[in-house]
DNA sequence: TATGAATGAGCCTTCATTCAT
DNA sequence: CATGAATGAAGGCTCATTCAT
């Protein structure tokens, strides 16, 4: 039956995405080799070929992969819990993520150093066409509800991406320029101040 | 005599840097070689090696460098400009570097890809260590003066400095999330939303 | 099947001891690179690393191959003569190797100028470990059956073979202090000289 | 004045002897690169190539050097001690010279290990051109005194001299096959038995 | 004489990629 | 589909030797 080699193919792609995933996050991905993702997934060399290009690939994928949970995991986190107002849905949003990647800071280290434009970012604006991560539209949405108006959110959702990211990327790893418990209280205060531009004073 | 020497030696490693520098800049660094630099630089292979320790170590002090010169243009542009607001200097300064950074976008590109904390933020910290580049006290003197007050004035030219360069790299070079022209009004309103977190009322 | 496969391993295995041993006993071996094994050998540079971690293993492989080919050699000799005296059962295997070493001068200054002891003196000494390999045994055996006893016959066995050994390396090769036609009466009595001294008076 | 000059060269020249010689002992020879010796001799590289061709030469004559001065010793250390024997003179000569190398190990290892017939063979074949040494020659003298006669005495010293040397080096250096000092009986038999196939009866 | 900057040949080693089995 | 042996291009780096000063 051709489901069982279909199976059988997928599992052992996902064979090969788990191992170089366990290995991009423990060593320097330049040192990591094809050699070693195979061996580690238990085929051999020549199969890692039939179902990736190259190295690139397979850490592109990862990247959205990781990147995508990570939101739908802040994004799950904050139906679950009811809150109303829009700054504050943006902040228990980049707290939930920042407490996932302090606790995996193997990850941070992973998505930051290889997040190029074109991967991530690409993933981020064409949000709209994943069904399940709606998080551009709740923005957007939440803002409206709440009386907020921005000329472009897009636009400023992406500053708040991309500054989140970028500054507790060396908060967690290198603790700079402070500890990420000790630098939240000035990143939220940033966010905050961001998001009031948009505020009127509608009822 | 030996001054004669020491000039030529100083020369060499100009001519050194400055291929490099050239071959960062325009091409992805993984893929410049020794051989490469020393070749366009007109010396030996082994004449690399009589300066520089390997790719790392001209590459960071190529960074050290290059932000170094753009942080002092943009200081001493401010000076020559009779700027008096705290928010509008700290605008007009990342402006002006915005500026360079456009006319040169190779530079934008090999600082940000490369900056690796550890050079350019070790850098930047301990900026009072510089005698020339006192941006950090002007920063610290003009919210005094203007009656700004910030529990840690640091963090908040940090977080700046980060959301700008690194916001400002996918917009300069991939007009993502929108082209640099077009993306300076949000941003400039994000900073000065942020700076205003500071402001009290005093006259 | 396999068996093909292994089978043309071994044989590039082969290729690969006959083209370094070529070289290392055409040639000093600090001067044969690794590169001119592969290249001589028929196969690619990386190959090589396939088979082997460097030139040491090679080398060491070769040493103790050549010298235990040397040594089981001139043990058949022996059991298809029938030599019946302890020291003429000695000088025979003596001579016999001395021969073949005179044969082919070049295998002679490979094993003595590589031949380090923890090589070949590990080899020698637990060459009970060798099943075909009896020649520590049958010194010991011949001298009691023929009424040689010695404190340790192990430590006058090494003298012997290490003075032949070093003493003949010069004779063969530089013909001094004698050439070895010359220089063997010498020897020999020598070599007697020393077993005498385990010579005991039974009958 | 010249003399000056020249004794200003034989310093420099003695600096660089002893630095490859510290070098030498105590490192593989063959990482031992020029720069260092010239460096820890506190001259610049070029001058090296002053004095000697390149590392070989510096080392032949290290090892002639060495060698000389150990027998030199050996042969004062007999004049000084009123030893008539025959074999107990050759004896103690040798023990006098075990007893240097056991203290100085490096210095064996390097001279065993760099030892190629060609150097020390000639030298002490030639013995007879050095005015100070005149070991070969007391050798004889001392042989027909004792009545002893040997066909061709240099051969039978030269066996001495090989035996003892390849046996111990391994013997001092790693105690195979025995520690030295256990060695030594088997060692002295060794050469007595050897000494003794020319004794006569002489009166 | 003495210096040491400059040279560049040449070595070792790795590893992405191919392809016969 | 899967394998893994074979390839060979490529890079980093060292160091003996030269030569202008």
């Amino acid at each position: 039956m051709k489901s069982k080699i279909l199976e059988n193919k997928k599992q052992k792609e996902n064979k090969l995405l788990k191992s170089a995933f366990d290995l991009f996050t423990t060593r320097d991905i330049d040192t990591v080799t094809i050699s070693e993702i195979a061996r580690h997934a238990g085929v051999a060399k020549g199969t890692f070929y039939l179902y990736f290009k190259d190295k690139d690939q397979i850490r592109n994928i990862l990247i959205s992969r990781e990147s995508r949970r990570i939101f739908l995991n802040a994004q799950k986190a904050l139906e679950e819990n009811d809150i109303r107002g829009f700054e504050d849905a943006i902040i228990f949003m980049i707290n939930h993520i920042l407490m996932e990647l302090k606790k995996n800071r193997s990850i941070l280290a992973f998505i930051e150093k290889n997040l190029s434009w074109g991967i991530f970012s690409d993933y981020v604006q064409n949000a709209f066409a994943d069904d399940e991560l709606h998080i551009k539209n709740d923005f957007i949405q939440l803002a409206k509800k709440n009386h907020y108006q921005f000329k472009d959110p897009e636009v400023v959702m992406y500053i708040i991406i991309d500054m989140v990211g970028s500054t507790c990327y060396s908060s967690i790893i290198n603790n700079k320029p402070l500890p990420i418990d000790q630098y939240k209280p000035y990143l939220f205060d940033a966010v905050r101040a961001i998001l009031r531009t948009g505020k009127t004073n509608e009822k």
